[in-house]
DNA sequence: GTAATAAAAGTATTTAAATACTTTTATTTA
DNA sequence: TAAATAAAAGTATTTAAATACTTTTATTAC
């Protein structure tokens, strides 16, 4: 569905949001310990969703990577979109070059039902909204 | 969502099932033509399903592969199986190494109806339900 | 039985994503 | 201003999927 890339830049910024009360900027090394991710590929990720204005950073001793309130009311879409870019919503289920109504695969209303679905849940949750699970310890960022 | 490979054979499957009745067998490099997918990759995916029994293969002169009236009832959830595998319908959303609602990542619960939603049209499709549109004209095999 | 045909099988190359490494730049603190 | 810190940026390697090539085996037709 997302790349591994996209899902590790998801959890990176649940894991700022969940610390987003406590005022602290978190390293690279930190945020891909906390969410079990592979050091290099959150540190390349981290700075694309900071030039998107998706998080913040600051260099420099006692620098690091942050989120502010604007911030945390961003669906999990801005990610997505900032990571993966917006194919994931708009491919046909069999690959053909087009998801189209006029010239549809055979699977095309089903499929088309699922993938709104997937948006739906991207568009609808806020950063904000999957912290709060994390925060009251019922969901987690890692195995 | 499915492997390139996984997409193709299913189409694949779908063009033998449109062309069930006229009791014909077909070639890699028709097939291929067909559904406009790679020649090479749809020769190893279909003796990957000759072997699997989802569909049928001759050697020799007027060889090739074709399918047979049980193996139209299958639902293309058995080749999703035999291709991908069943990760797609088991994994996390956010790539947690196990999904599960007792240690749950926060988007589980979303996350898993879009994916049960894809799941159910895996199995509720058969070959024949898809070549129905098919062979009426109205969807298509390749863009 | 020989030749032709087409799948089966094994191996090799290409490509893109993921991961790893190195250098540079900005910021803070002393 | 100098040293330390940490992100930013650029490059290189690894890995797995996809694609390409080659050889083998089974079947048919003559
Ligand atoms: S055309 Fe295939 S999903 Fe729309
Ligand atoms: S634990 Fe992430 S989808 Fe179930």
């Amino acid at each position: 569905m997302l790349s591994v890339t996209c899902k590790a830049a998801i959890k990176a910024v649940i894991y700022l949001g969940s610390m987003f009360k406590s005022g602290e900027k978190f390293g690279i090394r930190e945020i891909a310990d906390q969410i079990d991710e592979n050091e290099h590929t959150v540190g390349k990720l981290l700075q694309k969703l900071a030039k998107a204005g998706l998080i913040c950073s600051a260099k420099g001793p006692n620098g690091g990577f942050y989120i502010i309130e604007n911030q945390m009311k961003l669906p999990i879409l801005a990610i997505v979109e900032a990571i993966d870019g917006t194919d994931v919503f708009n491919q046909c289920g069999l690959g053909l070059h087009k998801c189209s109504a006029a010239h549809p695969c055979p699977i095309h209303n089903d499929f088309k039902s699922v993938r709104e679905g997937f948006r739906m849940l991207c568009s609808e949750k806020t950063i904000e909204d999957l912290c709060l699970p994390v925060n009251s310890g019922i969901a987690y960022l890692i195995s």
